[in-house]
DNA sequence: GTTGCACATGACAACGTAGTCAGAACCTGG
DNA sequence: CCAGGTTCTGACTACGTTGTCATGTGCAAC
C-alpha cells in the first residue's frame, strides 16, 4: 500500500493486536506474548500470529504499552539549538546509539540566551514522556537546573548543578586537550599564548580556557588576558582585531574552529601572515579544517565514540537496572592524545633558523 | 524538590489527574477539562484544580492521551544523519517551528548509504508513534517510498516517490539560486562555469546542477561536463586536482561550501589563485563563508523561514482539518535574490583590463 | 410556574496494551 | 497410577486519560 490519497483523510483506526488475534484465531495475550518476544509460545502459535500481524500491517501501540509499562522508551535531548558542527555531530552520534538500543530521540532546543530556557527544555520533554534527560551542551545559567520529577537528568558534562554522577563524559578531556593545544605552541617557542574562549557560561569553554591556563602555570609562565567570544566566526575576527593592536601576539589558541577561521582571516586582512607571523590552533577539527588556508592545527573530538559511552549509561539504568551492576564503567581517560598538527602553527618570526623548543620536552 | 537521590530508585507513580481531583475535591474529569482549558469550568474550580495540581508537580500523561485520541502531538523527522550545515539547521529550525504549535519532534537518521534506509527509518518513527513523518533531506534511493501507513509523510523538496502535494517546499530555490550563481559568474566573463555538484542521490544536488545547466542553455552555451563529490570538502580537494589538469578552466560553481573550500584549498596549493585566475562560489552561506580566504561567494538559504512555512502545512493538516481549509499557501515565490557575493569571484585572467559582461545584462 | 437554554459538573465507558492468575496439556519420575 | 513440574494459552483487569451522556443549577422568556 501507498500513501492515502488525501491529507485530510478520516484516518481509519489503526490495526491492534486484537485485531491480529481474531485473523490468528488466538488470544490479544499471546499477541502480546509474540510481539514482546516472550516465552512460552510455541513456534506453531508464533509463526501464525507473525503472518498475521504482517498481512495486517501491525504496528504496536506505544501509547497503551507506555501507559501500562510507566515507560516510554525514549530519552530527551536539551540541545542549544546551533548548527553547530560539535554539538550537531553529538546529537547525531546520541540518536545512532540510542535507536540501537530500541530507543527514541526527542529534542528540545533551547532558546538562546533566555534566562532557565534550559529548564524550560527539560519541563517540555518531561510533559512530552520521557525516560531519562541529556543535556547535551551544559551551560551555566546562573541558577542550577532545578525540576520536580523522577525522571533522571543527565549531563554530557560538567555543571548544571546536578549531581557528579549525573555527569556523562569527563570533563578532563576538554581541558587536558586544550592544554596539549597549547603546549605545542609553546614547546614551537612561543613566549605565550593568547585564548579566544567560547562564551563563559558554557562549562566546555571554561575547561578549555583552565586548559590553557594549566598549560602556562605548569611553566611558570603567566597567562596573558583571556578574549572571549561566542564561537562563532565573526566573533573570531573581532577579536583578531583586537589582537592586531598587540604587535607581540605570536600564538593563539582558539576554542574552536569556527572562531579560528574569524581570526585568521583578520590577521590576513591585515598582513600577519598565518602561521609565519603568528600561530592559530582550532578545536573540533571540523571537516573544513585541513582544507583552510592555512590547514588548521587543531583538536579531534570523538562525538561517537562519547555518545555510546555515555549513553550506555543513561540506558543501562532505565529498565530498572539490577541496582549492582557495575557502576564504574571505563570512562576513557579522556587524556588520549588528539591534537592534529597542521600548517597553522609554526615556531615565532624573532626565532629565525634552528627549532628551539623542539627538544625541550 | 531535586532529581531524586540513585539512579536506580523504584520511581515512584507520578501523580495522576485522579490524585489532582481528590486533592482539589472535584472528579477527575474536571480535572481534565482545567487542564485542556475547556469551557463550562467556573473561575473558582478551575484556580482550585490549579493549585493543587501545581502542588502536587502534576504534569498530564501523554500516553494516555494519545492512547485515547489516537493522536501523538508528534512529528517525525528523517534526517541524513551528517554533520552538514544545512541539513543541522533544517533540523532545528524544524523543531522550533513545532514547539512553538505544541509539537514534540523524534529524529531518526538514515544509515549512510544503505538502501531502504530511508523507509526503516520512517517505519521506525511509526512505531514510535508520530502523527506526521517529515524527510529533511530528499533523496533517490532508487525506489519510492513505499511504507504501509495512513501517516502522512512529507519531503522537504521534491523526490520520495510521493505524491506532489506532499512535497513541502518549491525545489525551484534550489534551481534558480544555482543559476543565478552561475549567471553572475558568465556576467562576470567567463566563457563556461564547471559545476560541482552533490551526490546524484540528493534532490537538492540535482535541483542545483539543473539551475547550473539552465544558465549555461539560456545563452546557448553547452555546459561543460559535470563533477560530482559527497558535499565534504576532501571531496572538494579531489575535484579540484581533478580540474587543475584543465588549464582553461576559470570558473567553479560548487553545490555547497564545504566542498568549495576544499576545491579553493587544491587551486591555492597549485599556485592557481582564487579569484584571480579562478573563480568559485558555494552553497550554503555557512558562518565561515565571510571569512575564508578569500571570503567565499555564495548563495544563502533561509532554513528558518522554510521550515516554518513547510510546517505550517504540516501543522495545519494534523488536528482533522476543516478539509476546506486554503490549500494554496503563499508559497514564497522561491526566486527571491540570494546570492551573496563576495572576493571569490571575479573576471577571467585573460581579460585583464575593463568589466566586460557587466552590462550583459 | 413552566419551558428552554446556557452553564457547570460528574459517572461511566473506552482506548490498546501488559501483568496477574488460572487452567489445560504435556511431560518426568516414583 | 499419581504427584509435581514445565510449557503453553486465555480470561480478566489496570494503566490515566478523553468522549459521551446524564444530571443539576441558574436565569430568561413565555
Amino acid at each position: 500500500m501507498s500513501p492515502p490519497l488525501s491529507g485530510e483523510t478520516p484516518r481509519r483506526r489503526p490495526p491492534g493486536m486484537t485485531d491480529v488475534a481474531r485473523l490468528a484465531g488466538v488470544s490479544q495475550k499471546t499477541v502480546s506474548r509474540v510481539v514482546n518476544n516472550e516465552r512460552y509460545v510455541s513456534d506453531e502459535v508464533r509463526e501464525k500470529v507473525l503472518r498475521a500481524a504482517r498481512e495486517l500491517g501491525f504496528r504496536p501501540n506505544t501509547a497503551a504499552r507506555a501507559l501500562i509499562t510507566g515507560r516510554f522508551r525514549r530519552i530527551g535531548v536539551v540541545s542549544l539549538g546551533t548548527a553547530l558542527y560539535g554539538p550537531a555531530s553529538l546529537q547525531v552520534a546520541l540518536e545512532r546509539a540510542t535507536r540501537a538500543a530500541g530507543v527514541s530521540v526527542t529534542v528540545a532546543n533551547t532558546a538562546e540566551g533566555q534566562p532557565g530556557a534550559v529548564a524550560e527544555a527539560i519541563e517540555w520533554l518531561l510533559q512530552q514522556g520521557v525516560d531519562a534527560v541529556v543535556i547535551s551542551e551544559p551551560i551555566d545559567e546562573g541558577e542550577p537546573v532545578d525540576v520536580d520529577t523522577d525522571v533522571p537528568i543527565y549531563s554530557l558534562g560538567q555543571g548544571q548543578g546536578l549531581p557528579e554522577a549525573r555527569n556523562l563524559l569527563p570533563g578532563e578531556f576538554n581541558r587536558h586537550a586544550s592544554r596539549e593545544a597549547v603546549e605545542h605552541l609553546l614547546d614551537l617557542g612561543h613566549a605565550r599564548v593568547r585564548h579566544l574562549a567560547g562564551p563563559g557560561k558554557w562549562y566546555a569553554a571554561r575547561e578549555r580556557a583552565q586548559g590553557w591556563r594549566d598549560a602556562h602555570e605548569a611553566r611558570g609562565i603567566e597567562p596573558p588576558p583571556l578574549l572571549e567570544g561566542d564561537w562563532s566566526p565573526a566573533a573570531g575576527y573581532r577579536a583578531g582585531l583586537e589582537l592586531l593592536r598587540d604587535p607581540d601576539v605570536t600564538a593563539v589558541a582558539c576554542a574552536n574552529d569556527d572562531m579560528a577561521i574569524g581570526l585568521v582571516r583578520a590577521f590576513a586582512e591585515a598582513g600577519r601572515a598565518v602561521p609565519e607571523q603568528v600561530s592559530v590552533t582550532g578545536f573540533d577539527d571540523i571537516p573544513a579544517a585541513a582544507y583552510l588556508t592555512p590547514p588548521l592545527t587543531t583538536v579531534r573530538q570523538q562525538f561517537e565514540a562519547d555518545a555510546v559511552r555515555a549513553l550506555g549509561a543513561v540506558l543501562r539504568r532505565l529498565p530498572g537496572a539490577p541496582a549492582d551492576a557495575p557502576e564504574a564503567e571505563p570512562r576513557t581517560d579522556g587524556r588520549a592524545r588528539s591534537l592534529v598538527v597542521r600548517a597553522s602553527t609554526a615556531p615565532p618570526p624573532n626565532r629565525l633558523k634552528g627549532e628551539p623548543g623542539k627538544d625541550a620536552r
